[in-house]
DNA sequence: TAGCGCGCCTTTTTT
DNA sequence: AGGCGCGCTA
C-alpha cells in the first residue's frame, strides 16, 4: 500500500501529499495527471479520510470507471466503491433524484437528450406561428444552452436588456418567449436537459442553504479533472460544495481546453488562486508519454498562442522519429494512405491495431478511412458518432420505458403515440398539444381525461386514443411488480414494436431487432445487478439515467485490438502509439466556423495540441488537395498549423504517386483500389456496418463490481442475510451511503429492510441481495 | 391518415 | 452524399 507512492517523482508527489486546502495542478500532456489523482485520493483514504466524504469529478464515466478501477487496486474494492466519482451530469442528475423534489420535479423526471430538446424547440417554434427558418432549431438550442451554463435564467434573461436587444439585433426577438415556453414545457414533462442538470443543481444549491450544508458536509475532499473545461454552471457548484471545508483540488491544463464552444470557460482554471485563500500551485511539466520530437512539435504549435498560463513540457524520452507530414491528391487516397502505412508498420515493428488511431475534426471523415481500412482488413472501430442509445430503435423503445415511469413526458409520447401506426396522426397530436396547454395539464393527462375535455376529435380517434391510454397504463400497472428486463421485454413484444422492425426483412430490420435484443441484454444486466434493490421502480429510472448520459466511449467490449477512429475532442486523455491526424487543411482544420475570432483560433490550435500529444511514438499528419464535401470535389489548402510545427521536428514526404502522376493512371480514376495493392483488396462486404458493430452495453453504473479483492476484517462487507440485523442499527451501504434502519419485515430469503439513508431518504432492501455493513 | 418521392440543407466539436 | 421534412396522392 505504502509503496504507491514510490511511483511518482518529486513533482508528482507534492499535490499528492497535500492533504488538506486548495491546490491547483497544472498538468501538461503526459504528465501523469491521473496518477496524481489517484493516488491522491488513496492517500486521502489511507490518512482516515472516508470514501463517503471525497467527491471527484471527471469528464467521462470512463475515466470515472478507470480511476476507480486504479484505486481499487491500491485501497480495495469495497472501499473503492463509496466514493463518489463520475462526470458532472451524472453526479448531480443522482443527487437531483434525491432532492428535485424540492423544485418540483419528480425523483423519476427524464433527462432530454439533444434530440428531445430540438424536437420540443422545434414544435414550440410552430406553435409560435415562427418563421423556422429564423428561429433554427438548433442554434435556439445552442442560444439557451449558453445561457443556461451562464446561469441566465428565463426571468434573468428578461431583466438583462442587452440580451434581449442582441436577440433582437439577430432578428429573433422571440427569443426569450421561446426560452420561458421551453423551460415551462420541460417542467410540465418532468424533464431536464443536459445543462438543467447543472443548472437546476445551482438552484437546489441556492435556495436551500441547508441541502447546501447537506452537501457541503458530505463533500469534504473535492477534485475536478480537466477544469479546464468546466462552464460557469459548474464553476458555481463546485464553489457551493467547496466553500464549507476549502478541501479542493483542481486538475488540468489551459493548453488542452477545448470546450469553449459548449461554455466551458478557461478562466477558471486561470483564475482559480483568485478565488481560494492561500492556494497552492503546483506544476507537472515531465512529459512521460511522447518522444522528444513529438514533445518538440507540441510546444512549437503552442507557442504560436497568446493566452495561456506559463508552462514548459519537456521529456526525458527518447527522440523518437520526427513528425511525417504525407499529402494526399484526395481523401480517399487520404484513407489509402493511412491503411497502407498502418499495414506496413504494423508488420515492420510488430505492432497491434490497437497501437494506432485517426483522428480527424470532424465525425464526417471518417467515411473514408473506414473504407480504406476495410479493404485492408484492418479491424477498426468508430467511436462517437452516432451512439447505441441515439439510434431510432432504441430511442423507440426507451420513449415506451419513458412514458411508462413518468407519463408527464411529452417527447416520448410524442415519439410512440402513432408507432407502430395506431392510426393517430399529426393533426390529432397537434390537437392534443393545443388542449394540453390550454388546461394546463400534460398530454397524457388530456388522454386520460378525453370526455372532459373540450377537444374536437371524432369517435374513431377518440377510440385509438383510449387504447393507447389503456397500454401505457397496463404497462404501468406491470411496472409495479415486475423488474425492468420483464416489463422492457414484454413492451417491445405487446406494442408492437419488434413486429414493425421485422415487418420490412430487410438487413436494416434484422440489425434492428438485433440492437433492441442487445438493449434488452443490456437492461438485463443492469437488473442483476440492482437486485437486492427491492423497490423495483427506482431500477427503471435508474436505467434510463445511465442510458440517457453514456457515451460511446464509455461502453467498450468487442476485438480490443482495433485501429481506433474518433474526433480529437474524444480522444482527449488516450494515448496511442502511433497516431493519425487526418484533413490538415485550412476550412476543416481549423475549422471554417472558427476562425472569426482569435479565442476561436486558439482553440483550434490548442485542439491541435491535444491531438499531436496523444501520440507516443510517431505522429503522422495527412492532409489532401482536394476533398468531397457536401458532395463536391472541393479545393484545400493545407494548414497552418502544418507551417506552425518547427522545421526541426518534421518530416516532409512526398508521395511517390504524386510525383509521377497521371489522371489516367489514378487509383481514384479506376475504382477504390491503389493499382500495386490490387491483390489485397477484398471483395465489399456489404454487411459490416458503418457505426459501431461492437458497442455493448456495459457497465451503466458508476459502482460497477470487478472481482472482489480479499477484505480487512473490520471492513468485511457482510451479507447480513444470516446475520442480526435489528431496527436501529446504523449501517452503511455501498452505493446509497450511511443510513438507519427503521423496520424489518418478512423472514429468510425474503426479509426485508427498510433503512433511512443520510442521502437519498428512505429505501426497502432485500437483505438476502443487500451488501451491508453494521457500523453500530 | 399513410406512404412515397422530391428537394433542401448540411458539417464542427459533446455531456 | 445522405438525412430529413414537406407535399402530393391513394
Amino acid at each position: 500500500m505504502e509503496n504507491y507512492l514510490s511511483q511518482l517523482n518529486e513533482a508528482q508527489l507534492a499535490p499528492t501529499l497535500q492533504k488538506d486546502g486548495p491546490m491547483i495542478v497544472i498538468a501538461g500532456a503526459g504528465s501523469g495527471k491521473t496518477r496524481v489523482l489517484t493516488y491522491r485520493i488513496a492517500y486521502l483514504m489511507s490518512q482516515g479520510v472516508d470514501a463517503f466524504n471525497i467527491l471527484a469529478l471527471t469528464f467521462t464515466n470512463k475515466a470515472a470507471r478507470e480511476m476507480k478501477g486504479r484505486i481499487a487496486d491500491i485501497v480495495g474494492d469495497s472501499e473503492a466503491k463509496n466514493l463518489w466519482m463520475g462526470t458532472f451530469h451524472s453526479v448531480f442528475a443522482k443527487i437531483l433524484r434525491f432532492e428535485g423534489h424540492h423544485l418540483g420535479f419528480p425523483s423519476n423526471f427524464t433527462i432530454y437528450d439533444t434530440q428531445d430538446s430540438q424536437k420540443l424547440l422545434g414544435s414550440i417554434i410552430k406553435e409560435m406561428n415562427l418563421d423556422k427558418d429564423i428561429y433554427k432549431t438548433k442554434q435556439i438550442y445552442s442560444r439557451i444552452s449558453s445561457y443556461k451554463n451562464s446561469l441566465i435564467t428565463v426571468k434573468a434573461y428578461f431583466k438583462n436588456p442587452e440580451l434581449i436587444e442582441a436577440d433582437a439585433m439577430a432578428r429573433r426577438p422571440r427569443m426569450g418567449d421561446i426560452y420561458a415556453a421551453y423551460v415551462d414545457r420541460c417542467f410540465k414533462a418532468g424533464a431536464m436537459d443536459f445543462d438543467d442538470l447543472l443548472l437546476r443543481t445551482n438552484e437546489l444549491l441556492t435556495r436551500f442553504p441547508n441541502v447546501l450544508a447537506q452537501y457541503q458536509n458530505k463533500f469534504r475532499y473535492i477534485l475536478v479533472d480537466e477544469y479546464q473545461d468546466t462552464n460557469h454552471s459548474q464553476y458555481l457548484i463546485v464553489r457551493a460544495l467547496a466553500d464549507r471545508f476549502q478541501n479542493i483540488c483542481v486538475v488540468g491544463d489551459d493548453a488542452q481546453s477545448i470546450y469553449a464552444f459548449r461554455g466551458a470557460n478557461i478562466n477558471n482554471i486561470l483564475n482559480f488562486q483568485k478565488d481560494y485563500d492561500d492556494v497552492k500551485l503546483y506544476r507537472l511539466e515531465q512529459n512521460y508519454r511522447s518522444t522528444k520530437n513529438i514533445v518538440g512539435a507540441a510546444n512549437s504549435v503552442i507557442e504560436h498562442n497568446k493566452t495561456k498560463l506559463d508552462k514548459v513540457v519537456w521529456t526525458a524520452n527518447e527522440e523518437g522519429e520526427k513528425v511525417k507530414v504525407n499529402r494526399s491528391l484526395t481523401d480517399g487516397d487520404e484513407g489509402r494512405y493511412v491503411a497502407s502505412t498502418i499495414w506496413e508498420t504494423k508488420m515492420n515493428q510488430h505492432l497491434h491495431n490497437s497501437d494506432f488511431a485517426v483522428l480527424y475534426r470532424t465525425n464526417a471523415q471518417s467515411r473514408a478511412i473506414e473504407d480504406a481500412l476495410r479493404k485492408r482488413d484492418i479491424p477498426y472501430r468508430i467511436y462517437g458518432g452516432l451512439s447505441f442509445y441515439q439510434r431510432k430503435e432504441i430511442k423507440d423503445v426507451t420513449a415506451y420505458l419513458r412514458l411508462i415511469l413518468n407519463p408527464s413526458d411529452e417527447e416520448a409520447l410524442k415519439r410512440i403515440i402513432n408507432y407502430p401506426a395506431r392510426g393517430i396522426g399529426q393533426t390529432t397530436v397537434d390537437k392534443l398539444v393545443v388542449a394540453a396547454n390550454n388546461y394546463g395539464k400534460t398530454i397524457f393527462e388530456v388522454l386520460q381525461q378525453l370526455e372532459n375535455i373540450d377537444i374536437s376529435l371524432n369517435n374513431g380517434t377518440k377510440n385509438k386514443l383510449k387504447d393507447f391510454v389503456t397500454l401505457i397504463e397496463s404497462y404501468q400497472v406491470m411496472n409495479q411488480n415486475a423488474n425492468a428486463f420483464d416489463l422492457a421485454e414484454h413492451v417491445t413484444k405487446s406494442s408492437g414494436l419488434i413486429r414493425e422492425f421485422n415487418k420490412d426483412g430487410t438487413p436494416e430490420g434484422i440489425t434492428r431487432l438485433e440492437n433492441v435484443e442487445e438493449l434488452l441484454n443490456g437492461i438485463k444486466d443492469f437488473v442483476e445487478g440492482q437486485i437486492e434493490i427491492a423497490d423495483a421502480n427506482g431500477s427503471l429510472a435508474e436505467f434510463l439515467e445511465d442510458v440517457a448520459l453514456a457515451t460511446d466511449l464509455d461502453a467498450d467490449k468487442g476485438d480490443p485490438n482495433h485501429v481506433a477512429l474518433m474526433t480529437i475532442h474524444l480522444a482527449k486523455g488516450l494515448e496511442f502509439s502511433h497516431v493519425f491526424i487526418v484533413g490538415l487543411e485550412e476550412d476543416l482544420f481549423p475549422s471554417g466556423m472558427s476562425m472569426n475570432t482569435r479565442s476561436e483560433l486558439e482553440e483550434e490550435r490548442r485542439l491541435f495540441y491535444v491531438a499531436l500529444t496523444r501520440a507516443e511514438k510517431q505522429a503522422y499528419l495527412t492532409y489532401t488537395l482536394s476533398r468531397y464535401r457536401w458532395g463536391k470535389l472541393i479545393d484545400a489548402e493545407p494548414s497552418r498549423f502544418i507551417e506552425e510545427i518547427d522545421d526541426q521536428f518534421v518530416d516532409i514526404i512526398t508521395p511517390l504517386k504524386e510525383q509521377n502522376f497521371n489522371p489516367m493512371l489514378d487509383a481514384s480514376i479506376f475504382g477504390d483500389i491503389e493499382p500495386n495493392k490490387i491483390r489485397f483488396a477484398k471483395p465489399k462486404t456489404a454487411t459490416i456496418k458503418r457505426k459501431d458493430k461492437n458497442s455493448k452495453l456495459e457497465n451503466f453504473v458508476i459502482s460497477t463490481p470487478k472481482k472482489m479483492k480479499p477484505l480487512a476484517k473490520s471492513e468485511d462487507n457482510t451479507n447480513l442475510f444470516d446475520h442480526k440485523l435489528t431496527v436501529g442499527n446504523i449501517v452503511r451501504h455501498q452505493r446509497f451511503g450511511k443510513g438507519e434502519v427503521l423496520k424489518i419485515e418478512g423472514k429468510g430469503g425474503d426479509a426485508k429492510a427498510e433503512i433511512k439513508f443520510e442521502v437519498g431518504g428512505s429505501k426497502k432492501l432485500l437483505l438476502r441481495f443487500a451488501k451491508l455493513q453494521i457500523l453500530r
